[in-house]
DNA sequence: GATGAATGAGACTTCATTCAT
DNA sequence: GATGAATGAAGTCTCATTCAT
């Protein structure tokens, strides 16, 4: 499974199913997504399905194949850009990235804990793929730690604890935001939560030594 | 039936049944759990659960209500604290307990969307209790601005920001752990993974005034 | 069974469940009609239904012979007016009050075919009862012949069809008009549908003796 | 696949599972049919109801529609009969047909008074076809305008009211004799009812003109 | 007599899956 | 490869009926 041929044959039809299965999914929810609307969406006879899946898990379980490349993409050329900018910039478009990541993700996503056997079967994937949601998380530790080679950030840090810091505060985020509504978030009246986020991440909770000191 | 009993005991029959639904849907997942099932999980035939319940989905929805609370429970007496013990300390306290709660309630809070008819109902729930999810915020940062009235938390930082990222770091912990298995994980070798978030948020990743070297 | 006990003593909570059989009956019809909702519409508990009737049914063809007598009753005094009034006056009379009558009890009689079962037992009713909807018939027939001893009416007349013809052709009309609506009828455009029923009667189809041509 | 043959024959399978759905609600009556009855009696699983129903109702009033046309059926040719054979004759020739027509039909037909929702959907479907019981009345009456116009019936006969009291004594007769029995119909013992009927029909009540003083 | 929670058989309906064409 | 009618197991839900209180 290298680089060159991720995706089938040119055949479309596995990829029109596929893609037509990811609507339908968004739309109505695993619960309540069909083989015979998901056959139709893609404009093919319920039968097609099974000639390209072995069973109508194994089509959601593609539909999840799919999106995992998305992950990574986010976070893909970070650690190229350490040095360049600065490293509030860097995080907080990095943090843009992850909110709009995570809402295209979360409702499909999060809907596997609905079905051990579809969890299992992802796990399988993820397992032989070596992949996983942590998989974007290095990235991001990388470019920590090259802007901790050119003293932007502390040396003292931990690049894999403050990754996890932002990128879980955006994922929580959206996670809430999609469970209560918008309406319900503290941050929902903030024109740019990301840029807080990062803000009150890079100066940390500690009062600093030369901030006990009255400003002018 | 005399009039002091007019509303049963918890330990009654519709508490039996959430409960059993409860049992159920962790072992099982949302898409796999029956009401056949879950009534004879609770003892009772599968007609009583609709004595007690509208529908399927009325009694999930009940479940997700009674473990509303538990969410509130972690952090109910963190402002208190303010002052005592260590900012540290307390907030390691805190995460841990958010990892315990996480652990239990992602699973079955994730299935919402695997159904979207639920979490509309869901969120009608919320929306009736003034709750949701963002509620377990607002301890978390009354604890955190008394703390920075004591002087033992920078008065420049964003308490609501700081919140999202650790209680967020948690959250997106558990859920990889979950999704993907505990193995994958780059803390999974660490002895304390709160420990280390906790760290990381009080420190800030900027480097230190004296080692900062001035920009061109 | 005699005439002076046709109705169980005066313990009300018979006859008050049989009323709110007949008027859920007649809101919901025989297939939507529940006990438990006529047992609150009676404002009993659904058990109570069971100390006075042996099942459902048996509760459905309670109603039915409640109503019995309605049929009769329009009918009755009619004998006792022979040589009063005008035969067509007479007559006219009867129609309207046939004609209410089908209105009311068509939907609840017709509904017995939906069940053998229930259509059985209100078989058996009318067969100890010594009754049945024919009995509505005999004192059309007794008025008729004595208004034939009377001269009001031909003496070749067959008054047991004559009878027929009238009560038949009000049956019709209700029937098709609560199944097809009553827009539908020839009729809904005439003022007076039974008195036209009657006069058609009463003058017969066939061309008068001078209108006639010898036959050879 | 081809063009010539875009509607199934009669014989397929939506045709199959009316036939069946006929016979079983003839057998048990609509409150006792049930969908796997229906399926089995034509020979299909149960869920293969639902590829060519909406609903069972849906089904039910299938039924029905394909047994519209029969209605009609009965008098179809009359009109073209004016003229021919005696008006008693044709008269007692149709009552006999609707005789045979409404034993056929009422149980059926009367049904419909079980549930409302199904009489509401033979309603619309009555309506879109502009269609009814009424339609029945229409050539028996242009029948008797034929004959009219010949001579044959008086000319002051109102054709639609006597249509009415013709087929009204034979549904009648039908009714009460599925309701109660035919061992308690006064005409049980008559040789031929309808030709006793279409008599006093032609004849009417009145005595003869010898007996009639002139109307001023 | 009255209650009403509990029962459980069975109804209707859905839907993933198969297979002859 | 594509079809789509057919399948039938399984699901949710209803409701007449019972019985301990």
């Amino acid at each position: 499974m290298n680089e060159h041929s991720l995706s089938p044959p040119p055949t479309g039809t596995r990829a029109q199913l596929v893609d037509a299965a990811e609507r339908v999914l968004r739309a109505k929810g695993l619960a309540r997504a069909t083989t015979k609307e998901i056959a139709r969406e893609a404009g093919y006879a319920e039968g097609t399905l099974y000639l390209h899946f072995a069973d109508k898990l194994d089509l959601v379980r593609a539909v999840h194949e799919k999106l995992l490349p998305a992950f990574v993409e986010v976070v893909r050329h970070l650690p190229e850009r350490a040095g360049t900018g600065s490293v509030q910039g860097n995080l907080t478009e990095l943090a843009h990235g992850a909110l709009r990541l995570y809402r295209d993700l979360t409702p499909l996503g999060s809907s596997l804990f609905a079905d051990p056997e579809l969890l299992r079967r992802f796990r399988a994937l993820l397992a032989e793929r070596g992949g996983g949601p942590h998989r974007a998380w290095e990235p991001v530790v990388a470019y920590l730690e090259a802007e901790q080679a050119l003293g932007r950030v502390a040396p003292e840090a931990d690049p894999a604890a403050a990754t996890l810091l932002l990128l879980g505060a955006c994922q929580q985020l959206v996670f809430v935001e999609l469970m209560s509504g918008p309406e319900t978030l503290p941050f929902h009246d903030r024109p740019d939560p990301a840029a807080e986020l990062v803000a009150t991440l890079l100066a940390g909770l500690s009062p600093g030594p030369n901030e006990m000191e009255p400003r002018p």
